[in-house]
DNA sequence: CATGAATGAGTTTTCATTCAT
DNA sequence: TATGAATGAAAACTCATTCAT
């Protein structure tokens, strides 16, 4: 992957971090994740995110020299488990199954991370200032390796003639939807993801509709609810 | 709908601003918008969009008094254009016309107002600080309002029983993707909404998948293309 | 008088103010004294002095070319009223009466005029940056003539041998006081020289301690209360 | 005492301050004990207090989170000594030596801390917006506390019927503005609290009239001067 | 005589970062 | 490792004053 990590602590003598460096870097990213998605990169501010890690600001800025450092550990941390899904489709497994799988994973990391999905949202939508050589990178080739897959299963038949790229495109927007709009979300209906109910219905309504748009019948026949 | 105009400028004797007036709002309007959407709320700078408006930074503050009152009027003025597609859904129109006019119209203010949708994307990210009163009111009317014209049709057996509320987050989701993450559609695909070929082929896939995950037929028999 | 006056409006053509003219500059000296004995010289504003005085920023600043010759003509214009009583005070009196009378009237100008006496206190604790010459000159001719008046009193007899100056100083403090810490004294008494009942109060205290103590019999055999 | 005291820094843990946090938070209640006093509270600058206190103004702001601040913490610094003579009135005593005592002590104070008198004047004639809530508790209290005292020195016949309430304000009055006044009185006499001789005259006629006018012998035979 | 529009200098405050220990 | 102390650059906002009409 394109580097994009935070630098090493100032004295970078030692590759393995002792245990207690370890664990305060990851104090961190948590608390800078929380910053970060709330309040967006100008908004954040170092003395939050130190205090929210129990630490002073001068020692968070040992572990991580600057502002930016942190954000783009921040960044690099949660792009990995993003971007995990998608790699999973099977081109050998079954289209309906395979693409249910997906979005049902892609829901499930909005409702268990969506602060995540958030800090995602909020990089991309500035222009990616950051992370835009691992989206024409990394997600590019991605994207274009499971495309051939969908284009393999429309020509085998065994889909209806979708764009691929929007395809993956309206599975993206639906299912991060709700974790970044949590907000309207639970303004209108009075709940979001965190409710197992709502989480559930979710999974059924997009699922159904992305499916059946694809021309893939869903639910399947005898196939209770989900 | 729920009050969010910024303040006007000092002596509000009269409601008719003068016509110097009429156009410096609006400039700085404009050129708030870019900026608010560009770098968020924090990240902007009074500044930056004076600048941006071709006045003094004093000259701006003279008609907007702080920097959240010219985010408020900003927000207040897309959100009527935001909302504005949403209400022509014709209870009495063909289920399978209307949606595909919405979601036309929705890419369409996609593709000419992408700042705003991400503005009005970031603003809810935050947690809505400003808006939430008009979400949990005006929006939250219109929603049930619309919800009801969908069941209605599902009802009359003229489309799939498909959860009304995530129907409309769907195409919210959907749409506005395509505004809000052309950064990363443009890194991936090369081109974003502003290409008119990109634009049809998006309105194209997401009506199509859309239209048909609600048992819509679409595009209909001898319908070329749209 | 040392020239102290506000400079005149920016065409000096006629002498003579026309009636309008007149008016507001009556207008803005009233509101200028309220704000500045408020606020002193820093902590007022144009703005609200003009707002105060019913008219527009610019308007003012028509009338007087600055906040500091407001300032001045504020000064200047109760500087008069500040200095009258002590002129009063007559050689060929009786010196009870006189001083009793002297007390009077100041004790009834803090009351009459509270803000004039603090903006005047103000100036001068803040050094007298606009008033110094006046006090030097006019004032300090005034305090010599009358302390001369006491000096002669004490020599025929006819009272203590107080030093004239303290005894002035002593006046001047004890009567001013009760305009200047108007606050306190309410916040210790519940009233202050508004009510008529702690204004009589007053002013049988104060006289009958200062004259009692410069050995002049008060209140007079026979004479009630006052 | 009601409080009244300034934020400590951002790190609270410790009650006791380090010796460099005592010493510069020392430099700057002392610094803006002249800035205040010399030009009230908006006129004064942090920038000014900064450079009299030797530091950069962002240090300043990382002892004091803001200007207000450091004004309260001034205020609530010289408060103290300020109520300090008035606690000591000694109901046992005799009260000639009593009032003489307490209006030396006054005086002193006034000769010593000018700028202390200066800044309380200035806060309680703009409104004692920041005292308000101790003079109208710890004051009063004290001030009802003494008043019984010389209430009860009238009931035994030990001085004349003065108002006692009166007699606090007046000794107030009078040797306050020896300090709050002195560049008037600089202006009409040459000199001040500052010079010696001065000094002591004033305190031997101030004392002389307060005393005899409140029916008590001063000097007392024999009492050469003072 | 009056006002709306515009501005520049100054002021408070925030904050990432550095320094010393 | 850890932290308290210090700082400079930038940012929002204020306000007296000027300009044009």
């Amino acid at each position: 992957m394109t580097c994009l990590s935070g630098q090493s602590p100032a004295s970078p003598k030692q590759v393995g971090l002792s245990r207690i460096q370890e664990k305060n870097r990851s104090l961190i990213l948590e608390a800078a994740l929380g910053e970060f998605s709330k309040k967006g990169f100008s908004g954040a501010t170092v003395e939050r995110i130190a205090a929210e890690a129990g630490m002073s600001k001068s020692n968070l800025l040992y572990y991580f020299s600057s502002k930016e450092s942190i954000y783009n550990a921040t960044l690099a941390h949660i792009l990995e488990i993003w971007l995990t899904p998608l790699k999973t489709l099977d081109p050998l497994g079954d289209p309906a199954d395979e693409l249910a799988a997906y979005i049902r994973q892609k829901i499930e990391l909005s409702a268990e991370f969506p602060e995540a999905s958030r800090l995602f949202a909020n990089e991309v939508m500035q222009g990616a200032p950051q992370i835009l050589p691992v989206l024409q990178t990394d997600l590019k080739r991605l994207v274009l390796e499971k495309s051939q897959v969908i284009k393999d299963w429309i020509e085998a038949g065994r889909m209806d003639a979708v764009d691929p790229v929007h395809l993956i495109f309206t599975i993206w927007a639906t299912t991060q939807h709700y974790a970044d709009f949590s907000v309207q979300i639970r303004a209108l209906t009075g709940t979001d993801l965190s409710d197992p109910d709502f989480h559930q219905s979710t999974v059924a309504a997009v699922t159904s509709l992305i499916l059946n748009g694809a021309g893939l019948k869903w639910p399947r026949e005898g196939d209770p609810g989900a």
